[in-house]
DNA sequence: ACCTATTGTCAACAGTCGTTGACTTAGATT
DNA sequence: AATCTAAGTCAACGACTGTTGACAATAGGT
C-alpha cells in the first residue's frame, strides 16, 4: 500500500506545471491565443506569471505543449467506413461540453489569426487531421478531399460557436446532422468510386 | 468640361476618411483585427492616428464601416441553380488576388476571434451572406443548408490561406474543384428533391 | 543542524495598444 | 485683408503585453 504514494509536498513542480498546462487549456480554448495573456493564465492556476516562462520558456511554447497531440481524429478512422459521415456528424453537431472544456479544435480556430499561434498550428493540423485523415481515405484526391473534410469541420465550429452566426445556431441538430452526414460521407466515397 | 472637377484641396476630409477606409480594408485583411494597430493603418494611408478617432469614432466603428455590405454573395445566387455549385467552387478555389487586395472573407476569418470584431461580424454574416443564402435555396433545412454551405467555404479559406495546411495549398486547384463543386451543389438540391 | 539545489515571489523592463485633448495650420467666407 | 471654421498635428494618458533577473523561501541530502 505505501507505494509512492505523493508525498503532498508543498512545492512540486511536476504539478504547477501541470496545473498551468492545464489552466492553459481552457483558457486558449475561451480566448483563443492573442486573447489571453501570461498573467490570466498564472491567476486561473493559483501561481506567479513568472512561472510559466520558467517552465515553459515562452507562451508560444506553452501553447505549442497544449495543442501537441491534441488533435485526433483516429477514434473516428474505424473500419466501419460507411458510417463515417454519420459518426462525426453527430460528434460534432451534438456533443455537450463544459464550460471549462478542453477543447482543442475551438482552441485552434481562436488562434488561427496570430501568426505566431499559427506556426503552431501549422503542423499540429498537418500531422495530427490531414494527414491520417488522407491515408484513411485514400483513394483519388485524398489529400483534397481530407483537407475539405477538416474545412467543413472547422468551419462549422468557426461559425457557429465562434461566431455565432443564427442559421447554425438555430438550425436544429437533428437538420444538421441530417444534412452534414451525407456530406463527409460522400468525401469519403467519391474518391474510392471513381474520380468524378 | 469645367464640371465639379475636385479642385484638389490639399486638405480633403472626404479624401483622408476615404483612404484611411481603403488602408483599412487591406490592413484587415492581411492581418485581422487584432494583428492591426491604428497606428498602422494611419501609417498606410499617410495620415496621423489621431484623424481615425476623428473620422471613425473608435477602430470598432472603422472594422464596422469596412465590413458594412461587403460579405455579398448576390453575385453567385443567379436562375443557373445547376451551375451553382461549379461556379461557387471555381471563384473560391481559382481567383487569384493581389497581394493588398480586399478580401472580405479573409478579414473575417482573420478577425473572428476578437469578441469586439466578432460583434460586428455576426450580424455582416447573417444578413449579408446566411439569410439571402438561405431564401435562395429554399426547400427544407434551408437555413441549415446555408450555414453548412457558408462553414464549407469559410473553413477553406482558413484552412488554406490563414493557417496554410500543406493539403488544401499543394493539392491541385483542378482536384479541389472536382471534389468541392458537387459538394456545394448536393447542398442546394438535397433541399429540394426530399428532406432524406 | 547545516548546506544547497530547487521552487516560488516580486518588481521592473521595454514595448504596444486605443483613445483623448490641446494646439497649429490651411482654406474659404465676409 | 481679417476672420472663423474645418482639417491636421502632436504629445501624452493609462492600461496592457511577454519577458527577465534579482531575491526569498522551502525542501531534501548530508
Amino acid at each position: 500500500m505505501n507505494a509512492i504514494v505523493e508525498p503532498k509536498r508543498r512545492r512540486d513542480a511536476a504539478a504547477t506545471r501541470a496545473g498551468i498546462l492545464e489552466a492553459a487549456k481552457i483558457a486558449f480554448t475561451q480566448h483563443g491565443y492573442d486573447g489571453v495573456g501570461v498573467r490570466d493564465i498564472a491567476a486561473r492556476a493559483g501561481v506567479d506569471p513568472a512561472l510559466i516562462n520558467r517552465y515553459f520558456g515562452a507562451k508560444q511554447a506553452l501553447f505549442a505543449e497544449v495543442m501537441a497531440g491534441a488533435l485526433d481524429l483516429a477514434p473516428f478512422l474505424t473500419n466501419d467506413r460507411a458510417g463515417f459521415g454519420e459518426r462525426l456528424a453527430q460528434a460534432f453537431v451534438t456533443t455537450r461540453f463544459a464550460p471549462d472544456a478542453f477543447r482543442p479544435m475551438l482552441a485552434m480556430m481562436r488562434s488561427a489569426a496570430s501568426p505566431e499561434a499559427a506556426a503552431v498550428l501549422r503542423q499540429c493540423l498537418d500531422d495530427g487531421l490531414a494527414k491520417p485523415l488522407a491515408a484513411w481515405l485514400g483513394g483519388a484526391d485524398a489529400r483534397a478531399r481530407a483537407g475539405l473534410i477538416l474545412a467543413q469541420l472547422t468551419g462549422f465550429f468557426t461559425l457557429r460557436t465562434v461566431l455565432g452566426v443564427s442559421s447554425l445556431g438555430e438550425a436544429s441538430e437533428e437538420a444538421l446532422v441530417r444534412q452534414l452526414a451525407p456530406i463527409l460521407q460522400l468525401y469519403v466515397e467519391c474518391g474510392a468510386a471513381k474520380a468524378g
